[in-house]
DNA sequence: TCGCACAGAGCAATTAATTC
DNA sequence: GAATTAATTGCTCTGTGCGA
């Protein structure tokens, strides 16, 4: 009887990355990853990724049937002896699944290629290999050579879909042979694990980096449930977290003011012990000194790791959407919005539409303003003929931001100065749970994908828009309540 | 997945204070 | 004034939090 295949493409579990617990769960416990929910930011770019960036490595033969592992392995050996350059070619070895991204003949042996859609060699990365160089030297592929391709962050697209110059390679075999060795190890113990009960692993860091676990609910759900005040709340609290926990400390009002050393700490703790809300007078002083009228402005963008408008490189964030709402000196509010789903190229109706709506003068608020900048500022070096205009708008950004964490706090903002955490405190009846389609920045890029795509019908598209429209509308809002809250107004 | 800004840590260089 | 020590400043690096 043929054993069970066990699939690592998930090495990273294997080297540490991830816990054991996850493999575990996903062999034994499939059903649960449904049921935990995760909210990961994930764009199914993978195969667009996969093809341009076979394109650019050569022309090869490609292995398929994905759902076949069987096929898989018995057409990669057929096609190994003819073939100079195989994609997705399938080995086992020990029972281990291994499938390379790409294989390459070279003087020999062959040269083991693996693409990543990222902009920089991870160390993880090579962990990744070792397990697959270990499963082809397994399976009897004399690997001479392991290459990683990566995202050329600098490639600028000229169009008519020539790809060259997009990806990056590095030799990393030196590395990745130092690591093999160690491979052995790794398989034994996570059959040890796969045998076992389930381990017995605390929700902890290794649950959301380098990868987000989907089972993260469900492991949290089996802990006994946390301090309703957490010391962890506190912003950049890792070190402190430590200190703590030593002392078996886990609840912020409990902590020693004198363990806390920055201004911020102090005023989250004492918010956190009173109850209630902090507001520093000196915040309306900062923001009534500003002149009218005022714009409040928000962008969202997409991105892409390979980029399909010329004159733009992967993972640019291209604006197609902004939200502004316009305030006069009176207390009138004026909104306008522009909103690209057409799918050609959005920079240059965006960029001048904008430049129409902030008029001239007065302050341009934005929530945390490198964001808005650098994407103005891209779009000035993209169109010469703007470029003073789009430039003064720069100039005239206030963030509110700092001028939040400065002077505000409250309970419910759980440590976070994100406007999505800012706002229920400030504006309740402005909440972004009744927002039907779009929450949030990653659902925004998500309803922008499907509203561009051919495959989507008409009325859905309308529903999309409709939902991008009113989210940014609400973010542009957001800021106009907070602004008032912080010099001390009242709705 | 990206990148930017910033806090904090660790270290090096510089300046100030102390001692002879 | 020179040598030593302490305090301050400045730099780089890393991790976190913000945006999408």
């Amino acid at each position: 009887m043929m054993k069970k295949v066990f699939w690592l493409s998930k090495s990273k579990i294997m080297s540490g990355q991830q816990c054991e617990k996850r493999l575990w769960l996903e062999t034994h416990r499939r059903e649960l990853a449904e049921v935990s929910g995760t909210t990961q930011m994930t764009f199914d770019y993978g195969h667009m990724f996969g093809d341009v960036a076979r394109s650019v490595i050569g022309e090869g033969a490609l292995i398929e049937h994905v759902d076949n592992i069987g096929l898989a392995i018995s057409e990669t050996t057929k096609l190994l002896r003819a073939e100079r350059l195989l994609f997705e070619p399938a080995f086992t070895h020990q029972n281990v699944l291994s499938r390379a991204d790409g294989l390459q003949r070279v003087w020999g042996g062959w040269n083991m290629i693996e693409a990543k859609a990222s902009t920089s060699v991870k160390d993880y990365y090579l962990d990744d290999c070792a397990v697959q160089a270990w499963v082809l030297t397994g399976a009897g592929v004399k690997v001479r050579k392991v290459t990683l391709a990566f995202v050329n962050n600098r490639f600028l697209y000229r169009g008519k879909s020539n790809y060259q110059g997009l990806l990056n390679y590095e030799d990393i075999t030196a590395q990745v042979f130092e690591r093999v060795p160690m491979v052995e190890q790794w398989v034994a113990r996570l059959r040890k694990v796969l045998g076992g009960k389930e381990p017995a692993i605390n929700v902890g860091t290794q649950c959301g980096t380098p990868y987000a676990c989907p089972f993260t609910a469900y492991c949290q759900s089996k802990e006994p449930a946390p301090a309703e005040h957490p010391v962890g709340i506190l912003p950049r609290s890792g070190e402190i977290v430590e200190r703590m926990a030593a002392l078996g400390i886990d609840d912020l009002r409990d902590v020693p003011p004198a363990a806390l050393k920055n201004a911020l700490h102090h005023r989250i703790r004492q918010a956190h012990i009173s109850g209630r809300s902090y507001l520093d007078p000196e915040a309306g002083q900062a923001l009534s000194k500003l002149g009218w009228p005022r714009y409040y402005l928000d962008f969202e963008t997409i991105a892409f790791p390979v980029p399909i408008w010329k004159g733009t490189r992967p993972y640019q964030q291209v604006p197609f959407q902004w939200s502004c709402h316009h305030e006069t000196k009176s207390g009138n509010l004026f909104h306008t919005a522009f909103l690209d789903t057409s799918g050609h190229a959005p920079m240059k109706d965006f960029a001048s539409s904008l430049i129409k709506a902030v008029g001239k003068r007065g302050p341009v608020f934005v929530y945390n303003q490198a964001f808005e900048a650098a994407r103005i500022k891209e779009l000035a070096q993209m169109l010469p003929a703007m470029r003073e205009p789009l430039l003064a708008i720069v100039d005239r950004l206030v963030d509110l931001l700092p001028i939040t964490r400065e002077h505000y706090y409250h309970p419910d903002m759980r440590g976070s100065f994100s406007i999505k955490a800012v706002l229920p405190t400030v504006a309740p009846d402005l909440d972004y749970e009744n927002l039907e389609h779009v929450q949030d920045g990653g659902m925004a890029q998500q309803a922008w994908l499907e509203a561009v795509s051919d495959a989507t019908p008409e009325e859905r598209k309308t529903e999309l828009s409709q939902g991008l429209l009113d989210y940014c509308e609400r973010d542009t809002l957001a800021m106009v309540r907070l602004a008032d809250f912080l010099q001390g107004g009242n709705w």
